[in-house]
DNA sequence: GGGTGGATGTCGCGT
DNA sequence: ACGCGACGTCCACCC
Protein backbone atom coordinates (compact mmCIF):
# COMPACT_ATOMS: atom_id res chain seq x y z
CA UNK A 1 0.00 0.00 0.00
CA UNK A 2 1.25 3.67 -0.82
CA UNK A 3 2.16 5.22 2.16
CA UNK A 4 1.61 8.66 0.40
CA UNK A 5 -1.66 7.76 -1.05
CA UNK A 6 -3.08 6.57 2.66
CA UNK A 7 -2.22 9.76 4.17
CA UNK A 8 -3.60 12.34 1.02
CA UNK A 9 -6.97 9.92 1.44
CA UNK A 10 -7.06 11.07 5.59
CA UNK A 11 -6.65 14.18 4.22
CA UNK A 12 -9.48 14.32 2.10
CA UNK A 13 -11.43 12.51 4.46
CA UNK A 14 -11.13 14.33 7.17
CA UNK A 15 -11.79 17.44 5.04
CA UNK A 16 -14.89 16.06 3.72
CA UNK A 17 -15.98 15.08 7.45
CA UNK A 18 -15.43 18.24 8.71
CA UNK A 19 -17.71 19.96 5.68
CA UNK A 20 -14.66 22.03 4.23
CA UNK A 21 -14.32 22.59 0.72
CA UNK A 22 -11.23 20.50 -0.56
CA UNK A 23 -9.57 20.96 -3.83
CA UNK A 24 -6.99 17.75 -5.22
CA UNK A 25 -4.69 18.56 -7.84
CA UNK A 26 -2.96 15.61 -9.75
CA UNK A 27 -2.75 13.19 -12.38
CA UNK A 28 -6.32 11.18 -12.70
CA UNK A 29 -8.65 9.54 -14.78
CA UNK A 30 -12.38 9.78 -14.18
CA UNK A 31 -15.58 7.48 -15.14
CA UNK A 32 -19.22 9.02 -15.22
CA UNK A 33 -21.99 7.26 -15.30
CA UNK A 34 -25.73 8.46 -15.27
CA UNK A 35 -27.50 10.19 -17.84
CA UNK A 36 -25.08 9.89 -20.48
CA UNK A 37 -21.75 8.20 -19.26
CA UNK A 38 -17.75 9.27 -20.52
CA UNK A 39 -14.30 8.10 -19.79
CA UNK A 40 -11.21 10.64 -19.54
CA UNK A 41 -7.71 9.59 -19.39
CA UNK A 42 -5.05 10.09 -17.89
CA UNK A 43 -4.29 14.01 -17.26
CA UNK A 44 -3.24 17.04 -14.53
CA UNK A 45 -6.37 18.18 -13.00
CA UNK A 46 -8.25 20.08 -10.06
CA UNK A 47 -10.98 18.28 -8.19
CA UNK A 48 -13.11 20.49 -6.16
CA UNK A 49 -15.53 19.02 -3.66
CA UNK A 50 -18.02 21.02 -1.65
CA UNK A 51 -19.91 20.74 1.60
CA UNK A 52 -23.17 20.62 -0.29
CA UNK A 53 -22.16 17.62 -2.51
CA UNK A 54 -20.41 19.04 -5.50
CA UNK A 55 -17.84 17.57 -7.40
CA UNK A 56 -15.90 19.62 -10.24
CA UNK A 57 -13.04 17.86 -12.54
CA UNK A 58 -11.09 21.29 -14.11
CA UNK A 59 -8.70 20.93 -17.12
CA UNK A 60 -6.29 23.34 -17.80
CA UNK A 61 -8.79 24.71 -20.40
CA UNK A 62 -12.66 25.76 -20.67
CA UNK A 63 -14.87 27.44 -18.08
CA UNK A 64 -16.89 24.05 -18.04
CA UNK A 65 -15.53 21.32 -15.61
CA UNK A 66 -14.31 18.36 -18.18
CA UNK A 67 -16.81 16.12 -15.23
CA UNK A 68 -18.46 17.21 -12.81
CA UNK A 69 -21.25 16.00 -9.79
CA UNK A 70 -24.40 17.86 -8.76
CA UNK A 71 -24.90 19.45 -5.51
CA UNK A 72 -26.34 17.05 -2.94
CA UNK A 73 -24.20 13.87 -3.88
CA UNK A 74 -22.06 11.50 -1.20
CA UNK A 75 -18.37 11.61 -1.63
CA UNK A 76 -16.64 8.92 -0.37
CA UNK A 77 -12.60 8.77 -0.46
CA UNK A 78 -10.86 5.67 -1.04
CA UNK A 79 -7.93 3.47 -1.62
CA UNK A 80 -8.23 1.47 -4.76
CA UNK A 81 -5.19 -0.59 -5.78
CA UNK A 82 -3.44 2.13 -4.00
CA UNK A 83 -4.50 5.50 -5.43
CA UNK A 84 -6.59 7.78 -4.12
CA UNK A 85 -10.15 7.51 -5.24
CA UNK A 86 -12.56 9.55 -4.79
CA UNK A 87 -16.53 8.23 -5.15
CA UNK A 88 -19.44 10.36 -5.76
CA UNK A 89 -23.22 9.40 -5.73
CA UNK A 90 -26.39 10.52 -6.32
CA UNK A 91 -29.81 8.84 -6.81
CA UNK A 92 -32.79 10.05 -9.51
CA UNK A 93 -31.12 10.31 -11.50
CA UNK A 94 -29.08 7.13 -10.51
CA UNK A 95 -24.93 8.67 -11.27
CA UNK A 96 -21.60 7.83 -9.99
CA UNK A 97 -18.34 9.62 -10.88
CA UNK A 98 -15.29 8.00 -10.16
CA UNK A 99 -11.52 9.83 -10.04
CA UNK A 100 -8.65 7.95 -9.41
CA UNK A 101 -5.42 9.60 -8.73
CA UNK A 102 -2.13 8.47 -10.20
CA UNK A 103 -0.48 11.08 -8.03
CA UNK A 104 -1.45 13.79 -6.24
CA UNK A 105 0.34 17.00 -6.28
CA UNK A 106 -1.52 18.87 -3.80
CA UNK A 107 -4.40 18.70 -1.75
CA UNK A 108 -6.34 21.74 0.08
CA UNK A 109 -8.85 21.84 2.93
CA UNK A 110 -10.82 25.38 3.34
CA UNK A 111 -13.17 26.06 5.95
CA UNK A 112 -15.60 28.24 4.46
CA UNK A 113 -18.21 31.01 4.96
CA UNK A 114 -19.96 33.56 2.54
CA UNK A 115 -23.11 35.15 3.55
CA UNK A 116 -23.26 37.61 1.02
CA UNK A 117 -25.82 37.41 -1.72
CA UNK A 118 -25.00 38.19 -5.34
CA UNK A 119 -26.95 40.75 -6.72
CA UNK A 120 -26.87 41.20 -10.68
CA UNK A 121 -28.35 43.20 -13.00
CA UNK A 122 -29.33 43.62 -16.63
CA UNK A 123 -31.39 40.76 -16.57
CA UNK A 124 -34.80 39.80 -18.13
CA UNK A 125 -36.39 41.00 -14.94
CA UNK A 126 -35.19 44.25 -14.90
CA UNK A 127 -36.33 44.53 -18.68
CA UNK A 128 -39.68 43.53 -17.49
CA UNK A 129 -39.73 46.45 -14.44
CA UNK A 130 -38.61 48.43 -17.30
CA UNK A 131 -41.63 48.02 -19.58
CA UNK A 132 -43.73 48.26 -16.67
CA UNK A 133 -42.70 51.18 -15.46
CA UNK A 134 -42.53 52.63 -18.76
CA UNK A 135 -45.17 51.11 -21.13
CA UNK A 136 -44.84 53.41 -24.01
CA UNK A 137 -41.68 51.80 -24.44
CA UNK A 138 -43.77 48.86 -26.38
CA UNK A 139 -46.09 51.41 -27.69
CA UNK A 140 -48.20 54.31 -27.24
CA UNK A 141 -51.15 53.53 -25.67
CA UNK A 142 -50.07 49.80 -24.38
CA UNK A 143 -51.19 49.10 -20.64
CA UNK A 144 -49.99 46.37 -19.00
CA UNK A 145 -52.51 44.14 -17.31
CA UNK A 146 -50.47 40.91 -15.71
CA UNK A 147 -47.01 39.72 -15.52
CA UNK A 148 -46.76 35.82 -15.73
CA UNK A 149 -50.35 35.51 -17.30
CA UNK A 150 -51.45 31.95 -17.44
CA UNK A 151 -52.34 30.23 -20.88
CA UNK A 152 -52.64 26.41 -22.22
CA UNK A 153 -49.32 26.61 -23.40
CA UNK A 154 -47.26 28.29 -21.14
CA UNK A 155 -46.52 31.55 -18.55
CA UNK A 156 -46.57 35.09 -20.84
CA UNK A 157 -44.18 37.69 -19.87
CA UNK A 158 -46.56 40.55 -19.87
CA UNK A 159 -49.89 40.62 -21.04
CA UNK A 160 -51.93 43.75 -21.95
CA UNK A 161 -53.56 45.69 -24.04
CA UNK A 162 -53.72 48.26 -27.12
CA UNK A 163 -54.98 51.54 -27.12
CA UNK A 164 -58.06 49.86 -29.47
CA UNK A 165 -58.70 47.17 -27.06
CA UNK A 166 -56.92 44.30 -28.43
CA UNK A 167 -54.88 41.54 -26.44
CA UNK A 168 -51.13 41.76 -26.50
CA UNK A 169 -48.65 39.32 -25.71
CA UNK A 170 -45.04 40.66 -24.62
CA UNK A 171 -42.21 38.54 -24.51
CA UNK A 172 -38.96 39.48 -23.35
CA UNK A 173 -35.96 38.62 -23.54
CA UNK A 174 -32.31 40.31 -22.02
CA UNK A 175 -30.27 40.08 -25.50
CA UNK A 176 -30.43 39.67 -28.98
CA UNK A 177 -32.86 36.51 -30.53
CA UNK A 178 -33.14 33.93 -32.85
CA UNK A 179 -35.67 31.49 -33.82
CA UNK A 180 -36.33 29.98 -30.44
CA UNK A 181 -38.06 32.94 -29.21
CA UNK A 182 -40.33 33.48 -32.02
CA UNK A 183 -41.82 29.95 -31.93
CA UNK A 184 -41.97 30.50 -27.75
CA UNK A 185 -44.12 33.62 -28.18
CA UNK A 186 -46.09 31.98 -31.18
CA UNK A 187 -47.07 28.95 -28.93
CA UNK A 188 -48.65 31.69 -26.20
CA UNK A 189 -50.26 33.96 -28.86
CA UNK A 190 -51.97 30.83 -30.64
CA UNK A 191 -52.92 29.61 -27.05
CA UNK A 192 -54.32 32.67 -26.35
CA UNK A 193 -56.64 32.77 -29.24
CA UNK A 194 -57.61 29.64 -28.91
CA UNK A 195 -58.77 30.60 -25.40
CA UNK A 196 -60.27 34.03 -26.61
CA UNK A 197 -63.86 32.71 -27.50
CA UNK A 198 -65.30 36.13 -28.58
CA UNK A 199 -62.84 38.00 -31.88
CA UNK A 200 -61.23 39.77 -29.46
CA UNK A 201 -57.43 40.32 -31.66
CA UNK A 202 -54.53 38.83 -30.03
CA UNK A 203 -51.29 40.41 -30.87
CA UNK A 204 -47.85 39.17 -30.16
CA UNK A 205 -44.45 41.38 -29.41
CA UNK A 206 -41.35 40.25 -29.30
CA UNK A 207 -39.36 42.84 -26.84
CA UNK A 208 -35.52 42.49 -27.23
CA UNK A 209 -32.39 44.14 -27.97
CA UNK A 210 -32.30 42.68 -31.81
CA UNK A 211 -33.36 39.74 -33.76
CA UNK A 212 -31.45 37.37 -35.98
CA UNK A 213 -32.15 37.58 -39.86
CA UNK A 214 -34.15 34.37 -39.52
CA UNK A 215 -36.24 35.12 -35.96
CA UNK A 216 -37.33 38.37 -38.18
CA UNK A 217 -38.76 36.35 -40.95
CA UNK A 218 -40.29 34.36 -38.94
CA UNK A 219 -41.88 36.75 -36.74
CA UNK A 220 -43.30 38.18 -40.37
CA UNK A 221 -44.64 34.77 -41.32
CA UNK A 222 -46.39 34.57 -38.12
CA UNK A 223 -47.63 38.16 -38.06
CA UNK A 224 -45.88 38.84 -34.99
CA UNK A 225 -44.33 41.97 -34.16
CA UNK A 226 -40.45 43.28 -33.11
CA UNK A 227 -39.77 46.27 -30.72
CA UNK A 228 -36.14 46.83 -29.84
CA UNK A 229 -35.46 47.67 -26.33
CA UNK A 230 -32.64 46.67 -24.37
CA UNK A 231 -32.39 45.95 -20.13
CA UNK A 232 -31.53 48.69 -18.15
CA UNK A 233 -28.01 49.96 -17.21
CA UNK B 1 1.65 48.13 1.91
CA UNK B 2 0.88 44.82 3.45
CA UNK B 3 4.06 42.61 2.52
CA UNK B 4 2.28 39.09 2.86
CA UNK B 5 -0.26 40.58 0.30
CA UNK B 6 2.87 41.70 -2.13
CA UNK B 7 4.19 38.29 -2.03
CA UNK B 8 0.78 36.36 -2.76
CA UNK B 9 0.38 38.92 -5.48
CA UNK B 10 4.40 38.06 -7.12
CA UNK B 11 3.00 34.21 -6.28
CA UNK B 12 -0.07 34.97 -8.23
CA UNK B 13 1.91 37.02 -11.11
CA UNK B 14 4.40 34.29 -11.23
CA UNK B 15 1.89 31.35 -12.16
CA UNK B 16 0.25 33.10 -14.35
CA UNK B 17 3.80 33.97 -16.38
CA UNK B 18 4.52 30.38 -16.18
CA UNK B 19 0.98 29.19 -18.10
CA UNK B 20 0.45 27.59 -15.01
CA UNK B 21 -3.52 26.97 -13.04
CA UNK B 22 -3.21 29.34 -10.29
CA UNK B 23 -6.17 28.82 -7.50
CA UNK B 24 -6.61 31.33 -4.42
CA UNK B 25 -8.50 30.88 -1.60
CA UNK B 26 -9.05 33.46 0.70
CA UNK B 27 -11.96 36.34 1.63
CA UNK B 28 -12.81 38.47 -1.03
CA UNK B 29 -15.46 40.71 -2.82
CA UNK B 30 -16.16 40.21 -6.61
CA UNK B 31 -17.35 42.69 -9.13
CA UNK B 32 -18.33 42.24 -12.63
CA UNK B 33 -19.69 44.56 -15.36
CA UNK B 34 -20.34 43.48 -18.87
CA UNK B 35 -23.50 41.53 -20.99
CA UNK B 36 -24.83 42.11 -17.45
CA UNK B 37 -23.54 43.69 -14.11
CA UNK B 38 -23.12 42.12 -10.68
CA UNK B 39 -21.65 42.52 -7.06
CA UNK B 40 -21.09 40.40 -4.22
CA UNK B 41 -20.08 41.19 -1.12
CA UNK B 42 -17.13 39.43 0.89
CA UNK B 43 -17.07 35.90 1.32
CA UNK B 44 -14.80 32.99 1.88
CA UNK B 45 -13.84 31.53 -2.34
CA UNK B 46 -11.95 29.84 -4.29
CA UNK B 47 -10.70 31.39 -7.35
CA UNK B 48 -9.32 29.33 -10.14
CA UNK B 49 -7.63 31.41 -12.87
CA UNK B 50 -6.60 28.97 -15.91
CA UNK B 51 -3.73 29.35 -18.41
CA UNK B 52 -6.16 29.25 -21.32
CA UNK B 53 -7.77 33.01 -19.51
CA UNK B 54 -10.67 31.45 -17.74
CA UNK B 55 -11.83 32.34 -14.23
CA UNK B 56 -14.02 31.21 -11.95
CA UNK B 57 -14.98 32.07 -8.81
CA UNK B 58 -16.49 28.99 -6.73
CA UNK B 59 -18.27 29.35 -3.00
CA UNK B 60 -18.93 26.22 -0.58
CA UNK B 61 -22.34 25.82 -2.63
CA UNK B 62 -23.55 24.91 -6.23
CA UNK B 63 -22.16 23.80 -9.37
CA UNK B 64 -22.12 26.66 -10.76
CA UNK B 65 -18.98 29.44 -10.02
CA UNK B 66 -20.62 32.51 -8.51
CA UNK B 67 -18.64 34.99 -11.24
CA UNK B 68 -16.27 33.73 -13.98
CA UNK B 69 -14.49 34.89 -17.24
CA UNK B 70 -14.57 32.67 -19.80
CA UNK B 71 -11.70 31.33 -21.65
CA UNK B 72 -9.53 33.73 -23.86
CA UNK B 73 -9.26 36.75 -21.06
CA UNK B 74 -6.65 38.72 -19.94
CA UNK B 75 -5.23 38.03 -15.99
CA UNK B 76 -3.92 40.45 -14.23
CA UNK B 77 -2.71 40.74 -10.46
CA UNK B 78 -2.43 44.07 -8.82
CA UNK B 79 -2.19 45.08 -5.84
CA UNK B 80 -5.18 47.81 -4.71
CA UNK B 81 -5.17 49.35 -1.22
CA UNK B 82 -2.54 46.95 0.14
CA UNK B 83 -4.94 44.04 -1.17
CA UNK B 84 -4.48 41.10 -3.60
CA UNK B 85 -6.35 42.37 -6.99
CA UNK B 86 -7.29 40.14 -9.61
CA UNK B 87 -8.24 42.41 -12.74
CA UNK B 88 -9.57 40.14 -15.84
CA UNK B 89 -10.91 41.68 -19.00
CA UNK B 90 -12.17 40.37 -22.15
CA UNK B 91 -13.10 42.29 -25.72
CA UNK B 92 -16.31 41.43 -28.04
CA UNK B 93 -18.25 41.95 -25.64
CA UNK B 94 -16.14 44.21 -23.23
CA UNK B 95 -16.00 42.32 -19.91
CA UNK B 96 -14.43 42.41 -17.05
CA UNK B 97 -14.20 40.82 -13.03
CA UNK B 98 -12.60 42.31 -10.54
CA UNK B 99 -11.80 40.40 -7.34
CA UNK B 100 -10.60 41.92 -4.49
CA UNK B 101 -8.77 39.69 -1.80
CA UNK B 102 -9.21 40.51 1.93
CA UNK B 103 -7.38 38.06 3.12
CA UNK B 104 -5.31 35.35 1.57
CA UNK B 105 -5.51 31.68 3.13
CA UNK B 106 -3.47 29.68 0.22
CA UNK B 107 -2.19 30.16 -3.49
CA UNK B 108 -1.27 27.08 -5.30
CA UNK B 109 0.53 26.40 -8.66
CA UNK B 110 -0.08 24.11 -10.51
CA UNK B 111 1.79 22.88 -14.11
CA UNK B 112 -0.73 21.21 -16.22
CA UNK B 113 -0.70 18.79 -19.31
CA UNK B 114 -3.47 16.79 -19.87
CA UNK B 115 -3.60 14.96 -23.36
CA UNK B 116 -6.68 12.85 -23.21
CA UNK B 117 -10.12 13.43 -25.15
CA UNK B 118 -13.03 13.26 -22.98
CA UNK B 119 -15.60 10.79 -24.61
CA UNK B 120 -19.16 10.56 -23.88
CA UNK B 121 -21.74 8.44 -25.18
CA UNK B 122 -25.40 8.36 -24.67
CA UNK B 123 -25.32 12.08 -26.38
CA UNK B 124 -27.88 12.79 -29.32
CA UNK B 125 -25.03 11.83 -32.15
CA UNK B 126 -25.62 8.04 -30.86
CA UNK B 127 -29.58 8.63 -30.96
CA UNK B 128 -28.65 9.65 -34.73
CA UNK B 129 -27.05 6.79 -35.23
CA UNK B 130 -29.15 4.34 -33.38
CA UNK B 131 -31.85 5.79 -35.83
CA UNK B 132 -29.43 6.00 -38.99
CA UNK B 133 -28.28 1.96 -38.05
CA UNK B 134 -32.31 0.71 -37.34
CA UNK B 135 -34.74 3.12 -39.41
CA UNK B 136 -37.23 0.90 -38.36
CA UNK B 137 -36.90 1.95 -35.02
CA UNK B 138 -39.20 5.07 -35.73
CA UNK B 139 -41.05 3.30 -38.50
CA UNK B 140 -41.68 0.34 -40.70
CA UNK B 141 -40.65 1.70 -44.20
CA UNK B 142 -38.72 4.78 -43.06
CA UNK B 143 -35.55 5.44 -45.31
CA UNK B 144 -33.19 8.21 -44.26
CA UNK B 145 -32.09 10.48 -46.94
CA UNK B 146 -30.00 13.00 -44.99
CA UNK B 147 -28.71 14.24 -41.60
CA UNK B 148 -29.02 17.92 -41.15
CA UNK B 149 -30.38 18.75 -43.93
CA UNK B 150 -30.91 22.90 -44.57
CA UNK B 151 -33.86 24.64 -44.85
CA UNK B 152 -34.93 28.12 -44.39
CA UNK B 153 -35.74 27.18 -40.93
CA UNK B 154 -32.24 25.62 -39.84
CA UNK B 155 -30.75 22.21 -40.64
CA UNK B 156 -33.05 19.24 -39.83
CA UNK B 157 -31.76 16.74 -37.62
CA UNK B 158 -32.67 14.06 -40.42
CA UNK B 159 -34.44 14.20 -42.81
CA UNK B 160 -36.04 11.11 -45.51
CA UNK B 161 -38.71 9.07 -46.77
CA UNK B 162 -41.76 6.73 -45.78
CA UNK B 163 -43.13 4.12 -47.09
CA UNK B 164 -45.51 5.95 -48.95
CA UNK B 165 -42.92 8.06 -50.77
CA UNK B 166 -44.01 11.21 -47.98
CA UNK B 167 -41.27 13.45 -46.81
CA UNK B 168 -40.58 12.97 -43.18
CA UNK B 169 -38.53 15.49 -40.93
CA UNK B 170 -37.26 13.59 -37.77
CA UNK B 171 -36.39 15.97 -34.36
CA UNK B 172 -34.08 14.13 -32.10
CA UNK B 173 -33.57 14.63 -28.54
CA UNK B 174 -31.68 12.66 -25.92
CA UNK B 175 -34.21 13.39 -23.26
CA UNK B 176 -37.63 13.95 -22.41
CA UNK B 177 -38.97 17.02 -23.85
CA UNK B 178 -41.06 19.92 -23.64
CA UNK B 179 -42.96 22.22 -26.15
CA UNK B 180 -39.19 24.00 -27.26
CA UNK B 181 -38.43 20.67 -29.29
CA UNK B 182 -42.15 20.71 -30.48
CA UNK B 183 -42.03 24.53 -31.69
CA UNK B 184 -38.62 23.45 -33.07
CA UNK B 185 -39.86 20.48 -35.40
CA UNK B 186 -42.92 21.98 -36.30
CA UNK B 187 -40.58 25.10 -37.89
CA UNK B 188 -38.74 22.59 -39.75
CA UNK B 189 -41.82 21.09 -40.96
CA UNK B 190 -43.66 24.04 -41.60
CA UNK B 191 -40.75 25.42 -43.77
CA UNK B 192 -40.27 22.47 -46.15
CA UNK B 193 -43.82 22.40 -47.10
CA UNK B 194 -43.41 25.85 -48.36
CA UNK B 195 -40.07 24.71 -50.20
CA UNK B 196 -42.16 21.34 -51.81
CA UNK B 197 -43.30 23.13 -54.73
CA UNK B 198 -44.87 19.61 -55.07
CA UNK B 199 -47.81 18.31 -53.05
CA UNK B 200 -45.46 16.33 -51.46
CA UNK B 201 -46.70 15.45 -47.71
CA UNK B 202 -43.95 16.59 -45.01
CA UNK B 203 -44.24 14.60 -41.76
CA UNK B 204 -42.56 15.68 -38.84
CA UNK B 205 -41.79 13.17 -36.15
CA UNK B 206 -40.63 13.67 -32.59
CA UNK B 207 -38.15 10.62 -31.51
CA UNK B 208 -37.15 11.65 -27.82
CA UNK B 209 -37.39 8.97 -24.30
CA UNK B 210 -40.30 10.86 -23.74
CA UNK B 211 -42.39 14.19 -23.52
CA UNK B 212 -44.42 16.26 -21.48
CA UNK B 213 -48.26 16.57 -21.20
CA UNK B 214 -48.04 19.81 -22.98
CA UNK B 215 -45.54 18.84 -25.23
CA UNK B 216 -48.28 16.17 -26.34
CA UNK B 217 -50.93 18.48 -26.75
CA UNK B 218 -49.11 20.69 -29.01
CA UNK B 219 -47.74 17.58 -30.90
CA UNK B 220 -51.58 16.76 -31.88
CA UNK B 221 -52.66 20.27 -32.51
CA UNK B 222 -50.13 20.63 -35.15
CA UNK B 223 -50.74 17.39 -36.64
CA UNK B 224 -47.13 16.32 -35.77
CA UNK B 225 -46.00 12.83 -34.46
CA UNK B 226 -43.57 11.19 -31.56
CA UNK B 227 -41.95 8.10 -31.13
CA UNK B 228 -40.41 6.53 -27.66
CA UNK B 229 -36.37 6.07 -28.51
CA UNK B 230 -33.74 6.04 -25.82
CA UNK B 231 -30.16 6.91 -26.49
CA UNK B 232 -28.29 3.82 -26.65
CA UNK B 233 -26.19 2.52 -23.69
C1' DG C 1 -17.42 36.98 -36.31
C1' DG C 2 -22.54 35.85 -36.14
C1' DG C 3 -26.19 32.24 -36.37
C1' DT C 4 -28.12 28.05 -34.64
C1' DG C 5 -29.00 24.35 -31.51
C1' DG C 6 -27.00 20.74 -28.03
C1' DA C 7 -25.88 19.94 -23.03
C1' DT C 8 -24.72 14.73 -17.89
C1' DG C 9 -26.55 21.73 -19.16
C1' DT C 10 -27.68 24.13 -14.02
C1' DC C 11 -30.87 26.95 -11.48
C1' DG C 12 -35.04 28.84 -9.56
C1' DC C 13 -39.91 28.90 -9.29
C1' DG C 14 -44.41 27.09 -9.51
C1' DT C 15 -47.68 23.10 -9.23
C1' DA D 1 -40.97 15.30 -7.75
C1' DC D 2 -41.97 17.31 -12.50
C1' DG D 3 -42.73 21.07 -15.78
C1' DC D 4 -41.18 25.15 -17.66
C1' DG D 5 -38.19 28.82 -19.00
C1' DA D 6 -33.98 31.95 -17.89
C1' DC D 7 -28.99 32.07 -18.00
C1' DG D 8 -23.47 37.08 -18.03
C1' DT D 9 -25.52 30.19 -19.92
C1' DC D 10 -21.00 27.64 -22.46
C1' DC D 11 -19.84 25.10 -26.47
C1' DA D 12 -19.11 23.11 -31.20
C1' DC D 13 -20.14 23.56 -35.75
C1' DC D 14 -21.21 25.86 -39.97
C1' DC D 15 -21.64 29.92 -42.70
Amino acid sequence: MDHDASETRNEVQAGLDAGEMVTVFGRCRVDYDGRASSELGPGDRLLVLKPDGTALVHTDEGHQPVNWQPPGCDHESRLTDGELHIHSTRTTPEETLDVYFASVAAVNRYAVTDDSELSVSGTEADLRERVLESPSLVESGFEPRATERGTAAGAVDIYGVDGDGNAVVVELKRRRVGPDAVGQLDRYVTALRRESHDGTTVRGILVAPSVTERASELLAEQGLEFVALEPPE
